[in-house]
DNA sequence: TGTATATATATATTTTATCATATATATTGG
DNA sequence: CCAATATATATGATAAAATATATATATACA
């Protein structure tokens, strides 16, 4: 993961916002990134793709759902730059959080979701 | 500056690599920044006043040259973001110190340049 | 007049969005 | 078990938009 793909990966709404939110939830799947980004599917789809294809996310498969999450083998550095970006700039995802948590069926699964307290 | 602006900011090679070298540095004129990244003056200056537009550069004039330096009032995790990259990506520059190093007749001014030890 | 820097214009390149559709898994009814 | 269908995700093709480049030239200062 070169500083300039990473920086390309971040530089997009889309992507920035997608990569933000799965920090803070560990995980999510396509669906529910298309609810908290209120966007179409094939938009995050293939934004999603883009983000794992350079390394900074990877997926998981389970049963209909894919899930993407932080590449675990993400350089220090790397995780140092969006962590420091999403602990001081929250506002810019608080509304996306709002529709996820506002999700009626959202997928089972172990991880805790969102700070979720249910 | 939004997360989304810095980014796109540092998701061009020019842009990223002269971002770095003035962080390096504390600041560099146009020629030197011309010479350290071997490329045209005009495409140099283009991206600086990008640079500068959105932020992250000040400038300041001395006679004919004009300095840039990381924008003092940038917020604490932008400039952890670029530290955090520069740190651990300084292979990334290395050729554009040599090439600012061997300038024979950089202008004079206070600052110490590039850990320079003359 | 020479050097440093900035900008205008036109062109080329890259990136993004959108729609339709394909694939993969799950479920339901026979 | 199999076919049909529904849901989730991915992708191909094309159009549109944003961005970058090169060349020439303008501005500022010495």
């Amino acid at each position: 993961m070169s500083p300039l793909s990473l920086f390309k990966c971040l530089a997009d709404e889309t992507r920035l916002k997608s990569v933000l939110l799965i920090m803070a939830e560990g995980e999510l799947c396509v669906c529910e990134l298309t609810a908290a980004l209120d966007i179409s599917q094939p938009k995050v789809s293939r934004h999603l793709a883009q983000l794992r294809d350079c390394g900074l996310l990877s997926t998981r498969r389970a049963g209909q759902w894919v899930y993407y999450a932080i590449n675990s083998t993400l350089p220090e550095w790397a995780r140092t730059v969006i962590t420091a970006t999403a602990n001081a700039n929250q506002p810019l995802t608080s509304a996306c959080c709002n529709r996820l948590w506002a999700m009626g069926d959202r997928p089972q699964r172990n991880g805790q979701l969102c700070g979720d307290s249910s």
